[in-house]
DNA sequence: GGAGGATATGTTATAATGTTGCAATGAGAC
DNA sequence: GTCTCATTGCAACATTATAACATATCCTCC
C-alpha cells in the first residue's frame, strides 16, 4: 500500500506513481470544477510531488527555468496560488515551502509533522486535534476560518538513526 | 482584573500599566538567570507590547530609528532572539511578526487566534489542544520539539462590528 | 584598577521570499 | 471570426532575514 498521505512516505515507496497518481487526481479535479490544469500549474504539481517534502517557491523556480521555461517569480507564485485554492499543495508557514496534499478533494487546513534532520513533512488529519481547536474557538467566540498546525521534531527514520543530536 | 495574556485585550484595559508589568516581569526574570535586558532588548520587548499586537521586525526598526537610535536590521533581529529564547515574545509565522508573552515563566510554545479583521492575536494555552498535538506525535513515533498554532478568523468584536463581511 | 575574554552592538552588504502593474497571449463563448 | 476573460510574460520593486567583520561594553580575575 502507498500511505504516503498519512505518514511519512517511506523510502521504498513507488515514487514514480505516487507523482503520477498525484496528478491524476489533480486533473480529475479541475476537469469536474471547470478550472485549467495548464502546463505551468501542472508542471509545478509535479515538481511539488516529485520532491515529496517541502520545496522553496525559487526552488520550483530555478528548476522551471532550467527545463527552459521562462519562468520569474510571479509564474511560480501564480501556480502555487491556484495549486493552494483548490487544495493540491499547502504552504508550510515555519519553512516558507510548498508540499502536496494527498487528500485535495476534502477541503482541510493541513496538519503537519515536519522533520528538523531530513526535512520531509507528514500531514496527518487528527481529529482530535480539529476538535480541540474548535472547541478552544468556540468558547473564546471567535469565528475560525484557517487552521496553522504544524509540529517540529525527529521523524521516526532519524529518530533511529540517533541524527539530530 | 487585567487578563491580558488569557484572550483578546480588551479596549479599555489599563494598558500603560499592562506595558509596564510585561517590562518589570521581564527584568525580574532576565536577573534570576543571569541575563543582560539590554536597552535595546529592553525598549524592542516595550515596543512589542505597546503595540499589543504582533508586529513586524521592521515596523519595530522604523520606531527605533525614529527614537534616534542607530539601528539596523541585525539590531532589531537580534533582540528578538534573545527575546524569543527568554520566552519573552512569539513569533507568528503566519504573519512573520512578533507578539508578547504573557507568560514568560513556565516555557511554552504559543498557541494564537489571530483575527484577520484588525490583526489583534490572543495567546491562548490549551491543554486539551496540547494533549492532542502530543498524542497524534507519540502515535507516530515523532519526538516532539516545537508546535506552531496559529488559527485565523474574527475576533468577538470584530464578529459583532459586522467586519470581515 | 588594568588586562583579557566573553558578550553585545555597529555597519555594510547581500540573500531569500513575495508582490505590483501592465502588456501580450491564448482559450472558450457566441 | 470576434469578443471576452483567464492566463502568462516581464520588469521593477517590496518585504523579510542573514552574513561577515569591526568596534564597543561588560565582567572577571589578578
Ligand atoms: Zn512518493
Ligand atoms: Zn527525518
Ligand atoms: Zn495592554
Ligand atoms: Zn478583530
Amino acid at each position: 500500500m502507498t500511505e504516503a498521505s498519512t505518514a511519512f512516505p517511506s523510502s521504498d515507496h513507488d515514487h514514480g506513481s505516487c507523482v503520477a497518481h498525484a496528478v491524476a487526481k489533480a486533473e480529475e479535479l479541475c476537469r469536474s470544477r471547470g478550472l485549467r490544469l495548464t502546463e505551468i500549474r501542472r508542471r509545478v504539481l509535479e515538481l511539488v510531488w516529485e520532491r515529496h517534502g517541502p520545496v522553496g517557491a525559487y526552488a520550483l523556480l530555478d528548476t522551471l527555468r532550467s527545463e527552459g521555461m521562462a519562468a520569474a517569480p510571479p509564474t511560480v507564485y501564480r501556480a502555487l496560488d491556484f495549486l493552494q485554492e483548490q487544495g493540491l499543495v499547502h504552504r508550510i508557514e515555519r519553512l516558507n515551502a510548498f508540499v502536496g496534499c494527498g487528500q485535495p478533494d476534502a477541503p482541510h487546513s493541513g496538519q503537519f509533522l515536519i522533520c528538523s534532520e531530513c526535512g520531509l513533512a507528514a500531514e496527518i488529519d487528527d481529529p482530535a486535534i480539529d476538535r480541540a481547536l474548535t472547541q478552544a474557538a468556540v468558547a473564546l467566540g471567535f469565528e475560525l476560518r484557517g487552521k496553522t498546525v504544524e509540529l517540529e521534531g525527529l521523524c521516526p527514520d532519524c529518530r533511529r538513526s540517533g541524527n539530530g543530536r
